[in-house]
DNA sequence: GCGACAG
DNA sequence: ATCTTGTCGC
């Protein structure tokens, strides 16, 4: 399967692309529950993926937010040039190195947390909500920057919201968002949980993929 | 047509 | 994301 993108990064371009958003568009209404569906979040699970010119790396880390520690690690090397980075289509580059680490995990989690976004995308579904799907498992998106939308403060926190619609919470830098399986009060409760910042598991997903990487 | 555009 | 020097602040 190839997909255009050399000068074009829309999904009109390419027969393929419009039919990953339409996947998109598909998996955007069955996404979200209105019901809170979280119980718990003790353990956690952390995704990422670093390059070089050489390969790529992708990192899983199950994280205990009460011990503040590790649990389980996971990580993997994949050699060759990967994919083209397509605005709006995140998952076809990410999406199979990480299904590749969560797929070795023998730990169980709470929730997954993808560094990218869920809800909070052109169609409402971001690489966190599709990789969720995928895995079967509940998820949220964790961003360092926007890709639609817009911050409106709302007491000490931001929320990111486009056309009305509310997609996300923010601290003014990290962007939370719904990703699989989890309500928007769902997402409330692990933004709180992680003080709106960054979250530690991510950073250690972060360091140990690109740690793998960098001797490539 | 023009600008924007997760990582 | 990656590349990449200097610089501001604790």
């Amino acid at each position: 399967m190839f997909v255009n993108s050399a000068r074009s990064t829309n999904s009109s371009s390419s027969i393929a692309l419009r039919f990953f958003a339409k996947l998109q568009e598909a998996v955007a209404k069955i996404a979200y529950p209105e019901e809170d569906r979280l119980q718990r979040v003790e353990r956690v699970c952390g995704v990422d993926v670093a390059y070089s010119k050489r390969g790529s790396a992708a990192a899983a880390v199950v994280y205990d937010v009460g011990k503040s520690e590790a649990v389980e690690t996971v990580v993997k090397h994949f050699v060759g040039r990967q994919g083209a980075y397509i605005p709006g289509f995140l998952f076809l580059r990410e999406g199979p190195p990480l299904l590749g680490v969560l797929s070795e995990l023998r730990s169980g989690f709470d929730v997954l947390l993808v560094d990218g976004h869920g809800r909070a995308h052109p169609r409402r579904c971001g690489i966190a909500t599709l990789l969720g799907f995928v895995a079967g498992v509940a998820s949220a998106g964790v961003a360092k920057s926007i890709l639609t939308g817009q911050l409106r403060p709302v007491e000490s926190h931001y929320e990111l919201v486009v056309d009305g619609d509310l997609l996300g919470l923010s601290d003014g830098k990290t962007i939370y968002s719904q990703g699989y399986g989890i309500s928007f009060n769902d997402l409330r409760k692990i933004f709180s949980l992680f003080g709106g910042r960054y979250p530690e598991v991510l950073k250690m997903a972060d360091r140990l993929s690109r740690k793998v990487v960098e001797k490539t």
